[in-house]
DNA sequence: AAATATAGTGGACAAAAGCCACTAAATAAT
DNA sequence: ATTATTTAGTGGCTTTTGTCCACTATATTT
């Protein structure tokens, strides 16, 4: 029982302001074909090189049929193509398209640009200091973790 | 463009993370008696005194349909009652019951303890630089939102 | 007074997500 | 080696969440 009650209080208040603000991005950013979650499937399956279903469920915290339908809309959008593993026949292992890989980067692309945009009132000097904020943010939080 | 791109995505790493856990807290903080948006809407009466559903719709940037029906059940549930405005007779006040001035106090409570909890293994210095982080953020936040 | 706008509600529907049961393959136990 | 148990993925079904539209009643504008 460190912080007091006040102080933890401007926490959430900041939680909530910053949550919304990524929200109200994150809207922005979506286009008809891919809603939120398809969308972080794709990116994840690009950062993670070829992960099965079951480790993106993992990952994102999400249940492994709604994943499985999650897939199986990438694979019909041509997104993702699925390869069985050799090693267990039961698996399977996860890659991008050609289209796949576009559309996930042009995603991370925008994604950035919603970074740029939230960011766009403060000056160069501001927005260093928001950069070391959220790196020391970053550095306590998986301190925590461990 | 002011920050290069390895640095936006940084931010991006930190905001995946973050919202994650803050996502994590909020799923042990839910009882069986009102779900997410419904706790929300609960708290926001009590912070916001006594606003209308309308003032709350937008605040949440809820469908003003949807706010009704979340309202209608938190009077079902005796939480919440509606008073008529005296000024307007088409609009509604919304104020809480004591059993919902309870619950709010319970969440708002089982909130703190979270926020406690993420910071659980910061020793106390550490917990300073968090919250002094995030205060940082905060201003910057605001600023950049004028 | 008539036209228009606004607050709230309910019906119908769509999208998102979760639960459970099942198949097939892999692994552990006997 | 056979049986039992576990695990990866899938589909059916349901619940939750959210959207769209139309409607009533009051307020505001013309």
């Amino acid at each position: 029982m460190v912080l007091p009650k006040k102080q933890i209080n401007q926490i959430r208040d900041f939680n909530r302001q910053y949550t919304q603000a990524l929200g109200v991005l994150d809207k922005r950013l979506l286009g008809p074909t891919l809603n939120w979650t398809e969308a972080r499937v794709l990116l994840e399956i690009k950062l993670n090189h070829c992960p099965t279903p079951l480790a993106l469920a993992r990952l994102l915290d999400l249940d492994k049929s709604y994943t499985s339908r999650i897939i199986k809309k990438l694979v019909q959008k041509q997104l993702v193509s699925k390869t069985a593993s050799t090693q267990d026949l039961r698996s399977v292992t996860l890659t991008l398209t050609a289209k796949g890989d576009e559309v996930a980067r042009d995603l991370d692309q925008k994604s950035q640009e919603q970074i740029r945009w939230l960011l766009r009132n403060l000056n160069a000097a501001e927005q260093e200091e928001f950069y070391t904020g959220i790196r020391k943010l970053a550095q306590l939080l998986t301190k925590g973790k461990s």
